[in-house]
DNA sequence: AGCTATTTATAAAG
DNA sequence: TCTTTATAAATAGCT
């Protein structure tokens, strides 16, 4: 439609080119409104130039937004993902619920808050505080089991150094090894009376070290 | 153009409307397609029938989401908004982390996973459930005071009732009123061996009642 | 940006 | 719906 026909392909002269877009933009826009009115059709355009600029037609009474949940729902495409928002926000919610009744709970052993409970939500209670404490002696007695161990040793270990000591003055490192081949064909039968360093002081005293 | 000219308002005949829809429609997505080949544009275009059915031409080569960003940027609109789903995955974060601490700290107290720790981590924990079992203790102490006093109360009923009764047999409702006056007057000096109902049993028997 | 010859789109009819 | 056709509308090339 003008002075001459013309093939659909890019027109390479950039003027020619503005030029055809600014016409057909026009074209495109009025026609894009005119379907809108004349047969009551939803129309959602947007055209960017190459430059960039942008010209849109939306429907009056529409929203781009609600172009695009249909859009979403005909082509079955996913566009920005409202489901995903929603399930971030449930997500949220069901964190912080658990988050609520977890604080409750820490609250409730640490004893706060406990007036408003009934006299059996206050058994429960005491048990998990029992127990707790039951497993954290015991870890403790663990510990208390391993130093003791150590202590021993360095105890020994002690014992064998003075030994040594004991039977070579100042001596420089000559014959050592000989010495303690000594120490260990002779048993350790000896004197000993070391000082003990830190005296690990039980948490609970009254707790029985078995071993 | 057509045989006649024809005014840009609703077409208010259906047939004529749904014909003009279809051809109208066909016109517009050819004319997007044009202009996107011969000026290089990009062009988004989404039509809706009334009848819900959508058309849609999309420059080849481009996205629709691509679009949503460039109009976004254009516009200034915001049509699905990154940033608040970024706030909300932080929201997510920030609230998990929380969550993940006070499990671990319910974990430790509870005696679990506590292998892991060392001597002095053990220290605050012994302490908050040394507390704990203070307070919910304490608190059953008070449960405990209420359920004596009334218990005590209840006594008192049953002995006022107790005399009521045995000064006048199965007496009808009569004189009922003056009898309780001489209840009161007498004092309670009388004898009494009111069987208790539930005898209580503190859950710490060790455990002083100071009132 | 206007003009206008010509092409294209399409309203109405078949 | 599809095709035809008369006519309106769009627009290519020019200024």
């Amino acid at each position: 439609m003008g002075r001459g026909k013309i093939e659909i392909k890019r027109i390479e002269n950039t003027a020619n080119r503005q030029v055809t877009y600014s016409k057909r933009r026009n074209g495109l826009v009025k026609k894009a409104r005119e379907i809108s009115i004349l047969c009551d059709a939803k129309v959602s355009l947007v055209v960017f130039a190459t430059s960039g600029k942008m010209s849109e037609f939306v429907s009056p009474s529409t929203t781009l937004i609600e172009f695009l949940e249909k859009y979403q729902n005909n082509s079955g495409k996913r566009l920005w993902d409202a489901k995903h928002e929603q399930h971030l926000s449930a997500e949220i919610d069901r964190i912080k619920k658990e988050n609520d009744s977890m604080q409750i709970e820490l609250r409730h052993l640490k004893g706060e808050d406990i007036n408003s409970l009934h006299a059996k939500e206050l058994i429960p209670i005491e048990e998990a505080l029992e127990n707790g404490l039951v497993n954290v002696r015991s870890q403790q007695m663990e510990f208390l089991k391993t130093l003791k161990r150590n202590e021993r040793n360095l105890e020994e270990e002690n014992k064998r150094l003075r030994y040594i000591l004991h039977h070579q003055g100042m001596a420089v490192d000559g014959n050592l090894r000989e010495m303690e081949s000594n120490y260990y064909r002779r048993g350790r039968d000896y004197p000993t009376q070391v000082p003990f360093s830190t005296r690990v002081q039980p948490n609970q005293p009254n707790l029985q070290e078995n071993e």
